[in-house]
DNA sequence: CCTATGTCAGCACGACTGATATTC
DNA sequence: CGAATATCAGTCGTGCTGACATAG
């Protein structure tokens, strides 16, 4: 059982090495960077702290600043200082920004949506039910990460 | 449908950012970095040119050449002429490479597996499950990238 | 006084483009 | 001579740590 678990672990960190670079040169053909979409994506549901940012991408909070500090400058998201704790910095997605990662998000699907429909029925079945799978083995690299 | 298969490529693109950052993050824990070991893993079958090792691994050549560098600085690869083409350098695995190639794989496999032995049975089957596909999903992209 | 939050400064790594040799 | 191969030089993006100001 063990044995096996180092397989998976192993067959598993293979295709996700593949898959790196494979879903960079998609991004690459958009004008916004992956990281940067994925900011977006997280204030797209509304204001969220610079900290709250940092912990949901998994970097820390200076990444998290400069990565805001750009997309305030393209207009992409404002900030805006919270009422109840001078300390806080709200960010929010401004209308322009809101445009652009609908496009970017939009683009960037299509793409693996393609990809997608070259599976057969079963194949794109065995990927949809091991996402929520994926998302908690994110999360527990991601505990261990902390310490 | 065919909304459905772009709600999945969108989830399916998030769980994979996520994952391939995290996965980096692992891999610092070591003294090779996850590049250095994926192009020890492509030399490990034999001897191969600068050229394809870029191609290989999605890269540049001057930046494939920078990573050869490194590896050769710490004894990991060596590098040699071609007999029949003086323009080509070959790149091989020395033996001192072919052991910390073993380590580093071993204890990332190992942190892997730490992670998927907290996954339920079921969750692991669904990982297990989604491998092939994903493979297929890796090579699909591929193909489309060639173009 | 101590903690939390965010920003700034400086650094490291790894990719890229452009400019050379060198060889076919 | 033009194409292919590899390298060097310089740049950029994006993460990090450490230091700092400000607010709780």
């Amino acid at each position: 059982m063990s044995e096996n678990l180092e397989e998976l672990a192993g067959r598993y960190r293979e295709i996700l090495r593949h898959a790196v670079y494979l879903v960079r040169s998609i991004d690459a053909e958009g004008e916004i960077s992956t990281g940067l979409v994925g900011t977006l994506n997280m204030v797209c549901g509304g204001p969220l702290r610079v900290s709250d940012i940092a912990k949901k991408a998994g970097i820390r909070v200076p990444s998290a600043t400069e990565q805001i500090i750009k997309l305030e400058a393209a207009g992409l998201v404002a900030r805006s200082a919270d009422a109840s704790d001078a300390r806080v910095v709200l960010v929010s997605l401004t209308e322009l920004g809101r445009q652009k990662l609908s496009d970017a998000n939009a683009r960037r699907n299509a793409s693996m949506a393609a990809a997608l429909r070259s599976l057969t029925e079963t194949e794109r079945e065995a990927v949809k039910a091991a996402i929520p799978a994926i998302d908690k083995l994110n999360s527990v690299l991601g505990a261990v990460r902390q310490s």
